[in-house]
DNA sequence: CGGAACATTGAGAGGGATCAATGGACGTGG
DNA sequence: CCACGTCCATTGATCCCTCTCAATGTTCCG
């Protein structure tokens, strides 16, 4: 895994609201950002980690796309999130100190890495940013949660609706598009996060495009009609 | 919601080697007991929480067991798990201080409550506390993630298998048989956590039992042959 | 230009859902 | 003590959503 190493500087980071506390003292940022010492370069398809791998760092995404995924022995992959700019992977190192998952940069992206000693450490001085641990933790555990109703509840169609729904307004909160989305995954990575297989995504595009609720050209998708996919759970009946 | 409250006194509590981190300082042992003030009764078929509630505390279970759940707007519920003795509810509160989840008890229950703020506070003064609620929390991710590998590339079958044989193994853990079962749960229960129908969690079990794999009477399940459970995933091709 | 990776589309099969009927267990009230 | 209703579990028949297998098309890159 050749990363190249580069030099972080919180105080300067555009990322510094979403992945600081809000209301953390200049002088934990200081500190927090001294302890941020290195910015590692994922060139697309590298991994960031794999299960296994032994834990040291939280890594919280400065630019790029990543995948984390569970994998099984006999080679079965469930895809656990996508992950975007100024969200956290590595959470699941914690418990044994060893990865339990593995993460894979979808496009050259850039990540910042935490060392977790270091992070506990200070925290302990600053309960803003100990509180932003423990919250940053409780809403991976809940947005996991959405995700058992969708794979637990949800029909193909519903399921791949909720996922575009959900990407877009992601993206929308950084700034960017609501309705257009330059996917970084292919249409199997959809398929093992959705529990579903390739070819069922590939048909319910094409349904979609068809009834006009998106517009589809390989990787670029266009929500024409949000209303319409966010009803589509109402109109049928359930798993 | 009526509960009785009790006293509780972690010093004395025979979970304490589960619910405290280990190296835990008499002193820290001491002020986690003094804020560990209450100890709540909850009767089968009553809810601990619903989602909205707001969230004061971290329950831990001192007896009885719990399932904790999500519910739709169009009322589809999705079982996140089920709870026994030693384990923690309540987590999924932290983010937005009020529950996204419900737990309801399975039968008479006992929960300690642990004041969140409170502990906050104290686990800033002792790391091992610290630590402790970090791994926990990581823990359940963990959790969630094999749950997610289950629902989204598991057949029916394997699903259940893989049900049975981690509740036998929890209840080991715990000290108890590894092989017979007494479900806490309704078929339809164990199908809402599984993603699959009652009647499908049903006629599975009447195979296994036909099998010779399980031993079913009603809530009574005494697992005969944990290594066929194990290997049903490989015999056949997979979701 | 040829190959690999990715995507689309069709035909057929199957696993689980759905609809429905039956039976046991349990508690309540006559 | 039995009758009755309710809740839970079992089992059968049928349906349909999604998987599987397969062929073809597209894009990109060596």
């Amino acid at each position: 895994m050749k990363q190249d190493i580069l030099n972080a500087a919180c105080s300067k980071c555009s990322l510094s609201e979403t992945c600081m506390p809000q209301g953390f003292s200049s002088d934990g940022m200081t500190k927090l950002s001294a302890i941020v010492a290195t910015r590692l370069r994922i060139r697309q398809g590298q991994s960031l980690f794999k299960a296994g791998d032994p834990f040291a760092s939280l890594y919280v995404i400065r630019s790029g796309f990543f995948k984390t995924s569970l994998t099984e022995s006999d080679g079965r992959e469930q895809i656990l999130g996508f992950q975007m700019v100024g969200e956290l992977i590595g959470l699941d190192g914690i418990v044994n100190e060893s990865h339990s998952c593995n993460a894979k940069a979808l496009e050259d992206s850039e990540v910042c890495a935490i060392p977790y000693t270091d992070l506990e450490r200070l925290s302990k001085e600053h309960s803003a940013l100990q509180h932003h641990m423990h919250q940053v933790m409780s809403h991976e555990i809940v947005r996991e949660n959405g995700v058992l109703m969708l794979l637990g509840n949800m029909k193909a169609e519903e399921r791949l609706a909720t996922f575009l729904l959900n990407l877009a307004q992601r993206q929308h909160v950084r700034g960017f598009s609501q309705s257009e989305l330059q996917l970084r995954m292919t249409r199997e990575e959809i398929g093992m996060y959705l529990g579903i297989k390739l070819e069922t995504v590939s048909r319910l595009f094409s349904k979609f495009s068809a009834e006009g609720s998106i517009d589809v050209k390989k990787r670029y998708v266009k929500i024409l009609n949000p209303a319409y996919l966010k009803s589509i759970g109402d109109k049928q009946p359930h798993l």
